[in-house]
DNA sequence: TGGCATAATGTTATATCATCACAATTAACT
DNA sequence: AGTTAATTGTGATGATATAACATTATGCCA
């Protein structure tokens, strides 16, 4: 009976572990880091663990504001920021939203797939995807620094269930 | 000798003739599905079309609006609207702004090459790219509808003129 | 421990991007 | 011409993001 190879947020999962993992695996990065995963930081990496959503800045704020913290946007922006920054989120362009990562490797380039049924965001990755874009640099005589992949559509519950297909 | 594959937007081309044949297309095309170019639309993607850079929806009512067409925000939004709808206009989602649509072909899923140095973007695209993508969903049962891909780095020419790297 | 420099937080205000709602106009069709 | 649907225009508002600056917390060292 084998393990799924990685935690995949469409379907069941035991979420309190996947999530668990990646807070720790966030406390050790950064410890070696030298950055300090204060208060309101590490508040803002759980409230985005605890869904396979990607959440607005806004959505955040009002979470932080309820809990004490300050009540304007750039409260929210700048742990966005830093957590971005440090790897520990992803900006979802897409959705102008911000997603927990879920990998443990430092430095890599998301792939998401963004489940318009249920708004759930997987992270994923591909060596061939990567190998794609590296040939599409390399002809083009284009220095690659930062690369959005986005993947919209149904994830395979919510055909199941019936979502209507779109175009 | 061989005349280039691809007006490659990052090098020096027949600019005149590079827009002008993609506008020769749209009008075929929208003419062959019954959609009309109204003014305020045709005018919006010649603005596109001036350069291979992506305009925000406010920079080209500005420039509509300059022309004697209206000065509020869905003017522009609309035209852009439309224009992206029948597929002559992309949205550049990393910049929020639109580029028109420099390929012949119809429904493509579009890769930009964004560069930071002379903010210049270019479209291309990748059998390769497409493969990859496919088997990424196939491996995790996605139905694809749409895809984001968005490649931000430096092009040759600014990389030659010594534009510094950044990560 | 006190003093200093830096980082982090909080708040006000403002910038930027995008859509709603509704009236006026124009085009298409009978 | 009369009816209908598409298009355009405008004012108002919503949503997302940053600038500027005061305040507080932290780390470091004399
Ligand atoms: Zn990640
Ligand atoms: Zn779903
Ligand atoms: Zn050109
Ligand atoms: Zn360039």
């Amino acid at each position: 009976m084998p393990t799924p190879p990685d935690p995949d947020p469409f379907h069941d999962h035991d979420h309190d572990a996947c999530s668990g993992a990646v807070l720790e695996h966030a406390l050790t990065r950064l410890e070696a880091e030298g950055a300090r995963l204060t208060p309101v930081r590490r508040r803002t990496l759980e409230i985005l663990l605890e869904s396979h959503r990607a959440m607005g800045a806004y959505d955040v704020l009002q979470r932080l504001s309820a809990e004490g913290f300050g009540s304007q946007p750039p409260v929210a922006y700048r742990a966005l920021e830093f957590l971005v920054n440090h790897g520990l989120v992803h900006r979802v362009q897409r959705l102008n939203a911000y997603a927990a990562c879920l990998s443990p490797q430092k430095d890599h380039s998301p792939v998401f797939l963004i489940c318009r049924g249920c708004d759930k965001v997987a992270e994923t990755g591909s060596s061939d995807l990567r190998a794609a874009i590296g040939g599409l640099a390399t002809s083009n005589r284009f220095t690659v620094e930062r690369t959005t992949v986005e993947i919209l559509g149904l994830c395979s519950q919510c055909v199941a269930a019936g979502a209507e297909a779109r175009a």
